[in-house]
RNA sequence: ACGGGCCGGUGGACGGUCGCGUCGUCGCCCGCGAGGGCGGCGCCGAGGAACGUCCGGGCUCCGCAGAGCAGGGCGGUGGGUAACGCCCACCCGGGGUGACCCGAGAGCAAGUGCAACAGAGAGCAGACCGCCUCCGAGGGCCUUCGGGUCCUCGGCGGUAAGGGUGAAACGGUGGUGUAAGAGACCACCAGGGGCCCGUGUGAGCGGGCUCGCUGGGUAAACCUCGCCCGGAGCAAGGUCGAACAGGGACCGAUUCGGCUGCUCGUCGAUGGUCCCGGGUGGACCGCUGGAGGGCCGCGGCAACGCGUCCCCGAGAUAGAUGGCCGUCACCGGUGCCUCGGCACCGGGACAGAACCCGGCGUACAGCCGGCCCGUUCCG
């Protein structure tokens, strides 16, 4: 789980980023990014919508999400992301959605 | 033993590692301060349905003299409850060999409406076949010549006993009666109305007398009767309150403009200080101990109530309660086999708090307990 230093929180950063933030996709999520300052810890914000499937798979799909997030938090600074889970994240395991949010945040990090 | 009915319980346990949220505590840092941030440690941290949001309440704000109408809900009786559309007990009807189960179970002798097909006729019933009297025509037979009797055809009528249709045809069976028939009359049976007796708090139940009174369904169809109901919801509502814009007071040593061409003065804008209302971003309260749970005792058939003692440890706000990995139980396979275990593989459902309770409804891998019924076997 991420602390409150490392999750995004309010509403207007969220519509900022998924309305002009930098876009990466995968097959399981949808990645948006911003450049924060350098020296501020790397934020994180998680959407998973109704179509996801019942409260419960929300629950572990976003939970998983956040775990790969704080991994990534300890080496990474000055980014803001926000990760949209597609419908395909439901029936994915653990290790999958690990190494594809991985690999978005770093795609994202590396062209800003 | 097998099959079945009802009621109740449970919804894996322990640990490692990396983490999250509330609260407490210690340390450091920031701030004049209220307070805030970071780090360490400690406690606690989803459910029986947290679900659907279908009822009923508490709580909050708004509305409200009283009554009626509209609209919605409920509907055997008695009880339980804060209340209910819930629960318990009982009654009646229906189903089951039975334990038991099912029933919106007031009113279609207030009105209106609805009912396919078949059928002659389905509602102030109805004559298709059949049965019967009478009238007319024709014919046979008998005749004491007056007529009698039978058959066929046509006609005016009578008839609900028989056939046939249907889910349903004006109660059933037998008799008297009649031209043939008919609850027209009689006996018994079934149902209904009225009066009365006994019994029960009551719905009712049991019984007696009497009236020939006897056309069914449907009201989760309109409707009638009785009872109940104000609206919105914790994003309720309350407290504190930036920034920007607004209003006011004072200062005026700046700048600009008006009176006025100049000086003084004065007014307005700008500037500074302070105040005011509104109440946005935000913060805090509401926010979790309550019609709460458990043992025992008492009252009650029970639902439930009363009393003593004990227990209570989620409260988030882009929303914590998790990710990964072991061990042990449990279940299902396969193999070995000393018939008691041992290996290996697989499986664990339905589902995630958001103000709080009482219900209902729905989903659910499995496991456990109690009572009862039927069949069969043994003693």
């Amino acid at each position: 789980m991420l602390a409150r230093a490392n999750r995004i929180v309010a509403a207007t950063d969220y519509r900022r980023l998924v309305r002009s933030g930098r876009r990466a996709g995968g097959k399981l999520t949808l990645a948006y990014g911003r450049r924060s300052d350098p020296d501020s810890p790397m934020r994180m914000g998680v959407i998973v919508a109704r179509n996801v499937g019942k409260a419960v798979v929300r629950n572990t799909v976003r939970r998983r999400i956040k775990a790969v997030g704080w991994s990534l938090a300890r080496d990474t600074r000055g980014l803001d992301v926000v990760v949209r889970a597609l419908p395909s994240a439901a029936s994915a395991d653990f290790a999958d959605i690990d190494a594809e949010v991985r690999r978005l945040v770093v795609r994202l990090q590396e062209r800003s």
